[in-house]
DNA sequence: GCACTAAATTATGGATCCAAACCCGAGCGA
DNA sequence: TCGCTCGGGTTTGGATCCATAATTTAGTGC
């Protein structure tokens, strides 16, 4: 995840790229194994740069390694998915704060563009990935590559379960997100960082508590 | 990091943690270059080993790869090491919470004993590895990985600022550092969560700020 | 003497082959 | 019938060899 690509991404990069769409879009569920060679052929490079990819993957939070035993997309527990939810209420906000600043008139165009399609309606996997990045980009001007990378890794690893949850609840509560988005743009605008944060950490709250009303996302 | 070892701990393990631990005492500086085939050589196997485990270091934080361009211990700037404790202040507390209600009486005696030695009178190495013992054990029963693993890796990639300022400071100060460890052990035992909350976000939010006023640290 | 170029050296990335560990099922015995 | 043990097959871990990219150095022209 820290790579500085050099030119052309290696071989273990786009392998890692491919295989973390894949387990973001949920087409590699929770509990799925990892086959080296299976990933090695329908890539068509052999086992050596799957192997590190797994690496890259494992760092990210999207996969588990056992010695000997391979690799596998990890279930979390409802426990498990509150306290990333936690860490996020308090990372985002410092990673929001930090990148704020540099924010430019291109990215407040896209963040518009973003919202307005939302709104607009699309179905749970186009909400998924605007969702996303609308969050992504708002920190994308973060120096401090550490903290990107934090925040990345725990979007990363709770990806599934938003997902299940947008599937149970469907557009039903859409409109409050759409405030929440609409209140956190406006500030934002405003170089106001406190309201900023305010509204950050209320959104991932209401996120965390709707969540853990839900515990059937977590039966496996 | 996340790694579950199965039985023995695979050679990629073994050579990272030989490469951690160089790092972390600061026998790899900041800035070294790390050769495959001379670790591959020092440590007695071929370079794939070692390829894995500079993998894993880099998701320790502990390394920077760039592409066809190998790997370096990286420098910090004073900014990033900021960041990096303002992200120690916010997720710490957290893992102490997470943490306090199993700590057991094996882990206040060991916490005793830490805290012991630490004033009976140590050197920079020493008190720098039990520093970490001590806070890292307070937070050994957090049952989110991923919490512990991102602590732990803030920890991996300011060791080296933390080494520099006592260095340079001395002892003089230590008895901050004493009575803070002491109100903290203090407020576990009392599992007040509250206390030790707020005496570890003190504690860790001193140190930054004693940092910053020596910015001749970052100079390379 | 300096700058630019090109070749040689060096280091990393990738493929293939071999060894060791794990998994699963068949067979045996209590 | 249930449990244990012992294999065969599968899968991962490691070593060696080759290809490619980066760096350094030697050389040439201005």
């Amino acid at each position: 995840m820290s790579e500085v690509s050099g030119q052309e991404p290696a071989a273990s990069e786009r392998i890692a790229a491919i295989l973390r769409d894949e387990i973001l879009s949920g087409k590699i569920p929770p509990g799925q194994r990892i086959l080296q060679e299976e990933v090695a052929e329908r890539l068509g490079s052999s086992r050596l740069p799957v192997r590190e990819a797994i690496r890259i993957l494992d760092a990210d939070g999207l996969l588990e390694v056992e010695t000997n035993k391979g690799a596998r997309v990890p279930y979390l527990d409802i426990n498990q998915v509150e306290v990333l939810y936690r860490m996020r209420e308090r990372l985002e906000p410092l990673a929001l704060i930090e990148s704020m600043p540099a924010l430019t008139e291109a990215d407040f165009e896209r963040l518009d563009e973003i919202q307005a399609r939302i709104e607009a309606g699309v179905d749970v996997q186009a909400f998924l990935e605007l969702d996303r990045e609308f969050h992504l980009l708002t920190y994308s001007h973060c120096p401090t590559e550490q903290l990107r990378d934090s925040v990345t890794r725990l979007w990363n690893s709770t990806s599934h379960y938003r997902r299940a949850f947008m599937e149970i609840t469907g557009a039903r509560r859409m409109w409050i997100v759409n405030a929440e988005h609409r209140l956190l743009l406006e500030a934002l605008a405003r170089h106001d960082s406190q309201d900023a944060e305010r509204y950050l950490v209320g959104h991932i709250q209401r996120t965390r508590k709707e969540l853990s009303q839900h515990p059937e996302i977590f039966t496996h």
